[in-house]
Formats: structure tokens, C-alpha cells, sequence
DNA sequence: CAAGTTACCTGACGGC
DNA sequence: TGCCGTCAGGTAACTT
């Protein structure tokens, strides 16, 4: 489901609504996600306190109280966060509610439970939280992220360079959608061996990738069937799709057939006249 | 170590 | 109508 713009989408929406709120109370569906949510700890340190920040760290969603603890939500595949009154009839698929002082539940629903929740104690902080993203790439926006960081990275690496920018470890937040609508505004077969990539094709890559997200994030967020913002609002970024999900269909740019195929056992797409295979 | 495969889960959809 | 296979925005644990 949600990649960096989806997960940015609803940090920015979630923060003026969770700022300065107490947590009073905290339920469960008694369902397991990834891993157990780790409710004992979470009961103990969250109830009563105050929520005084809301960030994204690569597709995580961080929560930070008054108490020092953070918690860690990841969306999955299929995770929504939604901020309802307590008395909204619940969905099926609630795995996660927080009781707020003003009578709103945060509510965490996650049809095919991929999601996942972390509680990071204030007294292993930082330590903790350096440990969970320790293996964790860069935001793409950062300087750190750059076309000789990547390259450096790719280095003799056979990987299809989609599956390599889909790696969390090398570059945080980009996704099957946002890898393909990238390679394509770059001119990059998916296929192509990372560590043939010129310095230049880094320098278009990094640049498409950054404008991609930029652009998705000011639409809301792509919702395919599942992304919902905070506010169950659906994004419109899929209509602005160059090439996910187009095979079969003209280019944009030259109107050959789009074509598709499977990299890393996900789908993949492409152009074979404006992303020519090299390598 | 790198790269490919599988598993985790539910639901929607198309073909028969 | 229903059954079956396929597919889905992610990640981590496997195997080779």
C-alpha cells in the first residue's frame, strides 16, 4: 500500500489533530499484525500521555509523547490510520484504537495485517531508535542522498536497478509505483544492472525520484483500492500514472505499446522505446 | 556476500 | 452461483 508520499500524506494530516492530545485509552482486535502488538508496554507507557510530535521516517510513522517513548507504526500493504468519533460504528479490521481526551479514536485498520508497531522506550532512547533504522538508506530528499552515494552504493552490482531503489537499505520510501513512474520520467530500463548506471543516469534518477514523490505527495497521496488519508479522503495521484499499471496501453511521449514484466516478483513496467535496455 | 524465492494475510476480479 | 487461480502499494526470512 502506502509508499513515502502515502505515508507522508498522512503525517502531515494526522499532526495538527494528535498535537498536544492525551492518550486515554487503548484497544485491540487481539489479532496479531507482522509481529504482536506489543500491548502490555504500550498500555503502561501510553495511556495518559501526551502525543507532542508526528514524523515519517521512511514509510514508519513515529510518534513521539510527552514521556519520552515512540511509537513506531508501519501501514503495510493495507494499513489506513483514520481519526473518528468514538462513537462511529468500527470496521472490520480495526486492529488498533486510541482513545483521545477530545472523544476521537485514532483508529489503526490493516486488512491483511503486514502492519507493524513498535514501542521505543524512552530509556533506550536514542540508542533505540539509531538500532530500528540502523540499516535504513537515506530520504531520498537529502543531500546524503546523492547521484555519488547511489553510484558508490550500485558499484558491481548486477541487481535490476528497480529492485535496487525499491531496497529500503539503500534509499528509504520508494515503492512499486513511484520506482516505475521514476525509471520511466528518467529514461531507465527496470532491467538495467544497477551498477551500470552512468553518473548522469544517478543525477536524472535522484531527480525524477524527488519530483515524482513531490508531486504524488501534493496530490494526496495514489489510492489504487486501499489508501485513505486521515481524513478517509482518496489521493489523485494515480490519474497522473505514466506507466504503472499501463501495459498494453501507447506511450505518452513516442506511442509504442507499453509493456510489462515481472522484476523481483513484482510488476514492472516500461516503455521499450523511451527506455531502451542497456547492459 | 549478492540475488532470487517464499511467506505472511485478506479480498477483488476474471474465467469457466 | 460458486470455485479456482491470480494479483495487490511491503518486508523479512529463507535458499541458492
Amino acid at each position: 500500500m502506502p509508499e513515502l508520499p502515502e505515508v507522508e500524506v498522512i503525517c502531515r494530516g494526522l499532526r495538527p489533530h494528535l498535537q498536544g492530545r492525551t492518550i486515554k485509552a487503548l484497544r485491540s482486535s487481539g489479532k496479531t499484525l507482522r509481529r504482536p502488538i506489543p500491548l502490555a508496554p504500550m498500555q503502561s507507557r501510553l495511556c495518559e500521555a501526551v502525543v507532542i510530535n508526528v514524523e515519517r521516517r521512511a514509510k514508519y510513522l513515529l510518534f513521539a509523547t510527552d514521556r519520552g517513548d515512540i511509537l513506531v507504526i508501519h501501514l503495510g500493504m493495507t494499513g489506513r490510520l483514520g481519526l473518528f468519533d468514538r462513537n462511529h460504528p468500527p470496521t472490520p479490521h480495526d486492529h488498533l484504537c486510541l482513545l483521545l481526551d477530545n472523544n476521537m479514536e485514532l483508529r489503526f485498520n490493516d486488512t491483511r495485517r503486514f502492519g507493524a508497531m513498535h514501542l521505543l522506550m524512552a530509556e533506550k532512547l536514542p540508542d533505540a531508535e539509531r538500532e530500528f533504522f540502523r540499516a535504513t538508506g537515506p530520504e531520498p530528499f537529502s543531500d546524503s542522498c546523492s547521484p555519488s552515494y547511489l553510484q558508490k552504493r550500485a558499484k558491481g552490482r548486477r541487481l535490476a536497478v528497480k529492485s535496487f531503489i525499491m531496497d529500503s537499505g539503500i534509499i528509504a520510501g520508494v515503492g512499486n509505483i513511484y520506482a516505475n513512474e521514476s525509471l520511466f520520467c528518467a529514461g531507465i530500463h527496470p532491467s538495467t544492472p544497477a551498477g551500470s548506471l552512468t553518473r548522469n543516469q544517478w543525477q536524472r534518477l535522484i531527480t525524477e525520484i524527488r519530483l515524482i514523490l513531490n508531486w504524488a505527495i501534493d496530490c494526496g497521496g495514489s489510492t489504487i483500492r486501499d489508501f485513505l488519508n486521515a481524513s478517509g479522503r482518496a489521493g489523485y495521484f494515480q490519474a497522473n500514472f505514466r506507466i504503472y499499471g499501463r501495459n498494453g496501453h501507447p506511450c505518452a511521449t513516442c506511442s509504442a505499446q507499453l509493456e510489462r514484466l515481472v522484476i523481483g516478483g513484482r510488476a514492472s513496467f516500461f516503455c521499450p522505446h523511451c527506455q531502451p535496455l542497456q547492459k
